[in-house]
Order: structure tokens, then C-alpha cells, then sequence
DNA sequence: TTAGTATATTGACAACCTTCGATTTACTTG
DNA sequence: CAAGTAAATCGAAGGTTGTCAATATACTAA
């Protein structure tokens, strides 16, 4: 991205380079932008709140959105690492992987401090 | 939305409702959604950084996208409190509000708090 | 008043995301 | 084996979001 000439008049001093690298916003706004749909915090509370596996069909049941969707977030939590789930059967047993979340959590909260 | 018949087979014993109601997640989710941006996150980190407040032309060139784009993002940020701006003359001057994000943080970390 | 400048807004376009019907896969059971 | 079922995947439609050129706005200064 080439940068348009700077202003001629003295309205202020350079900033220099962010703290948050580029590459750093985009990460950390992939971990943002991973939890900000409302449908993914409803799985990931709903599976929090179990300690034991739950069942896609009882996650299909809880949610407002038909089963396609319910597999393509349940996807896209597990390719995360934030969910895991283990197949008996017919049947898939999803589960939540607390450390992965207690580690998205210290990320976040780490970068957010910064900004306060 | 309605909802499919559930299974005839007991895989599971069905889950209650969600701790998390549908417009809490809404909330929450369109919280996590503004934070979810790489260019939005560098604009709140350049802001944080400086006591001070910020020219929009010094932001420009901090930032890889141009103007028009990094007037939406600000748009963006001040309608939901984060930043505000004052105008002198010709010039914006961009201002974080820490209180603000204070408090933004605090919402994100009492929910992800009951994820973990 | 005229020319010039910084920022905001508009409008159009592209990229991305979400959703769901249809289908496939993988398994169980008769 | 064949029939049936749960979940994943595919593919298309619709919606939202991000981006920028062009323009508008609001101000400064000659």
C-alpha cells in the first residue's frame, strides 16, 4: 500500500509505528472476529456450562439455526482448537477445550490492557 | 425458527436453555465484532499510546488503507463510544476513551470469564 | 472572494460471511 | 445385504462489510 504525500502544514508531529504490528492486529482480530458471532458464543457457553460431552443433535435443538450451520460453526470453533469433539457412532459428542479458551482469554486480555 | 423434531434414539438427555440468551450473545458478539478488525485494533493501539490526542493525518499515514477507509473506521469507533475527536479548524484530533474501553473490557472478561 | 486544504460522506464494487436445501458419508440395525 | 439415521459437506443465494475514487463540506488564508 504506497502512502499519499504527507501534509504540507504543521498540524502535528509523526506517529511512529504502532505497537501492534500489522501482522499482530490481523492475528488477534482473527481471534476477535472467531467469537464475535453469536451463534459461536451460544455453542461455546452451551458446551462451557457441560462438563460433560454434549450431543450435536441436543446443540441443534438449543440453537436458532438449522443443522448445516450448527456443523459449519461447530467447525470453525474446532479448527481453532477452542472445541474438540470425539464420535461414537452415529452420534458426535462435542466438548469444549478449557485451556485453549483460558488461552485466547490471556491473549485478549493482554492486549487489551494495553489499550486502557 | 422452527425447530426439526428431535431424534427418536436416546444419544443424550437434552440440554436446558443457554446462560447466554440469544440477545446477550447479539451484544456481545457485535462488542467482539468492532474489536474484530486489524485496522480498527491499530487505531485504538495508536490512540493508546499517546496521552495526547492524534491528528487523523498522522492515523493516515500510520495505516495501510486510505483516507475514506480509515474516516469509516473512525466513524465506526466513536459511534460506540471508543474514541471521540474534536475538531480544530481544519484538523481532527482523534482521542481515545479509556473509560470506555475500561469498561468494554470488563464486559468481554465477565463473559469469557464463564466460558472457562 | 477565490484558491487551497483536511476530513467526511457518497456510491459503487468486491470480498467475505452466513445460511440452508440437497447430498454424501459413515455408521447401525434388521 | 438393504433400509434408516446422524452428522458433514457441497453449492448456491443473500446479506454484510471493507475499500476507494469522486465529491461534498467546512474551514484557512491570500
Amino acid at each position: 500500500m504506497n502512502k499519499p504525500a504527507p501534509h504540507q502544514s504543521g498540524c502535528c508531529t509523526p506517529l511512529g509505528a504502532s505497537r501492534l504490528s500489522a501482522e499482530a492486529a490481523q492475528a488477534l482480530g482473527a481471534d476477535l472476529g472467531l467469537l464475535g458471532h453469536p451463534i459461536r458464543l451460544q455453542i461455546l457457553d452451551l458446551l462451557a456450562q457441560h462438563t460433560d460431552q454434549v450431543c450435536v443433535c441436543d446443540l441443534e435443538a438449543a440453537l436458532p439455526v438449522k443443522q448445516p450451520t450448527v456443523s459449519h460453526h461447530l467447525r470453525l470453533l474446532r479448527e481453532a482448537g477452542l472445541i474438540d469433539c470425539e464420535r461414537k457412532g452415529l452420534w458426535a459428542y462435542y466438548f469444549i477445550r478449557r485451556e485453549a479458551v483460558a488461552a485466547l482469554r490471556a491473549r485478549l486480555l493482554a492486549q487489551l490492557d494495553t489499550l486502557v
